[in-house]
DNA sequence: TCCTAAGCGAGACGGTACGTCTTGTCTTCCA
DNA sequence: TGGAAGACAAGACGTACCGTCTCGCTTAGGA
């Protein structure tokens, strides 16, 4: 059986690294402080990650992978734009994780900007399934929609998740779903 | 009248800065960079800027007050929520300087963060004064027509500004006004 | 009977740090060098020596505790002071040792300061036997006699064994003892 | 007038190792111990110094500077092979920096192999001069005096020197001298 | 002949020091 | 007298080794 201290401390690392996002900014994070707070030594850090930016890149990645998993198997028939109402719960059950990277200010943007781009893809995926004649460019449409999203999740964030899932899913509906039906040329109701 | 050295000191600062964000990120930028450039000594930079982010905030203020400035004078009876049009033309004749600060993945993102609360701020004022009742929080409604509007304005500059501010603006009029104006009750046409 | 393998990896590790003390300065080498030198784990190197330097020691013994051996029974009647010849040849028949472990500049000081420490003692008894009266402290003599020697050794190490261990010896004798000899007030001749 | 700190800096780190190196060996001091001792930044030593060795060499190199330059000057017209006596003495005056740079076992051995080619360079050239007909090689004669005044000097500093300097020169010149004559081939008297 | 304790390789780990880099302060000197 | 030049203290960076450790594999030698 292969040696499995090496996941153990890549938990430890990525554990600490999260709390820590909930404490201060990702810029004011030293290695030393991940380093302290997971109890490791600073190389074996470095065996594990190339430096503190690998580290977030690939703890977004796992949260990225974990959300695409969740969502697409939960709904296998899911033909609308995006599965809004599912990430607002994904992202209402893992609070923490997703205060700690998605909050602005608080960190650098990149996590914002890789999910914009891979909800934006989705998104694209799944408009050109539908073979509408459209009024604009699909990347613009698909770019508008995600980052209509991601501003209402963190703005929801930002307000301390002040309203359920299911009201954040209405009122992104209520707000996206006419301009992007006219940009579909879908009539409404 | 004052010493003008310093105000001439302190463009050659601000230029140094724009030019060197289009050649790298922000993040990757050293102040010693910034005094090589403008050719100015160490200390002198410190007698202007408390640090490097200070300079940044200073000359997004800067950007903004000339955006605002520009804006109001020309219209100053418009009532709309958004001047769209006149800020994508604005972009456009301020290309280098929104593409040094506005880019993704190049910068930090409070110049994004920046943008949005102030536009958030402006549209809130906008659809205050109309009084209409409302089928959703106000600030929902703001944070999401700036973030929706910052995101295109981030597509098109992403894209070289591939259509014309027009073109721009009509695609998010039709996009973004048919959702608000269901959020405002009103009645479309 | 015991298990012979660890005489084995024994012989592996002193065999890698002679070989890798002709090549670089014991400083510059490190313990993973031994290792990949011997083919062996890093765990088992420190299941045979506390450290480098302690590896070191015990080889700088072995070659010592061999140089005696050899010595003393070639010659157990010798009354001179120094069994020197004996020691040139000796060095000769084993000049990749003695070039590794003595050379200047190479190494860190403490082989010649251990056969300093030997050679003197051996000195100094041998002196003590013939219970001459002393113009000056035995120690100074007995130091000063292994601090020759072992300068000359060392250069004719560095100048790859110019001459025979025979005219090595002859030059010895004639520099050192005259002195000797006077500080002993033996009459010369 | 040029900027002073420099130099204050240079001595302040200068007076770190010596005084260190009185209290442990050269390879257990760390250069954040100089740091430390000297109440510097740690870049500040970098900048004057390449490394801790190089920093040793630098103060060996005025060590020895010192030294000719007293030596030479209070005797321009001496004939001897070496200024022993003067060296004696000198080496008391300056106790505390030799103790801390030549001790046996403290200490790495180039400050023994840097005074051993400077003295025996030194010698030869005396020597040269006299034109003697000789019985061995120069440079053998050269080593072999710095060598046992090396050792003489050592052994007097690790016992505290025991005995004045005249006293000690007066043991080299009676160990040293009737060799270095016979070699030379100069009748004694 | 099998069993079991030991020797071993492989390499993860906590830790220490390195030499480099950048920051923000402070001092010197020149125009 | 203001600003360039740059020395400086501070401290984080990513790298290199250290000595300890755990893990399975191999293997010698007593059962």
């Amino acid at each position: 059986m292969t040696d499995r201290r090496s996941e153990r401390t890549r938990q430890l690392i990525a554990h600490a690294l999260i709390t820590l996002m909930l404490e201060k900014s990702y810029n004011a994070i030293t290695v030393q402080d991940i380093v302290d707070r997971a109890n490791i030594g600073r190389s074996t850090f470095y065996a594990h990650y190339q430096d503190k930016d690998a580290l977030l890149s690939s703890e977004l990645e796992r949260l990225v992978a974990q959300l695409t998993h969740n969502i697409r198997h939960d709904n296998p028939h899911d033909h609308s734009m995006l599965p809004s109402l599912e990430l607002f719960r994904h992202v209402q059950q893992n609070y923490q994780l997703y205060k700690a990277f998605v909050i602005w200010g608080h960190n650098v943007d990149f996590p914002s900007k890789t999910l914009q781009t891979l909800l934006s893809a989705s998104i694209e995926k799944q408009l050109d399934t539908l073979g509408q004649p459209l009024s604009m460019p699909l990347p613009v449409i698909s770019n508008y929609v995600a980052g209509a999203f991601l501003t209402l999740l963190k703005w929801w964030l930002d307000n301390n998740m002040l309203y359920s899932p299911e009201r954040m899913d209405e009122m992104f509906q209520q707000l996206v779903l006419p301009g992007v039906h006219a940009a579909l040329d879908i009539k409404p109701g």
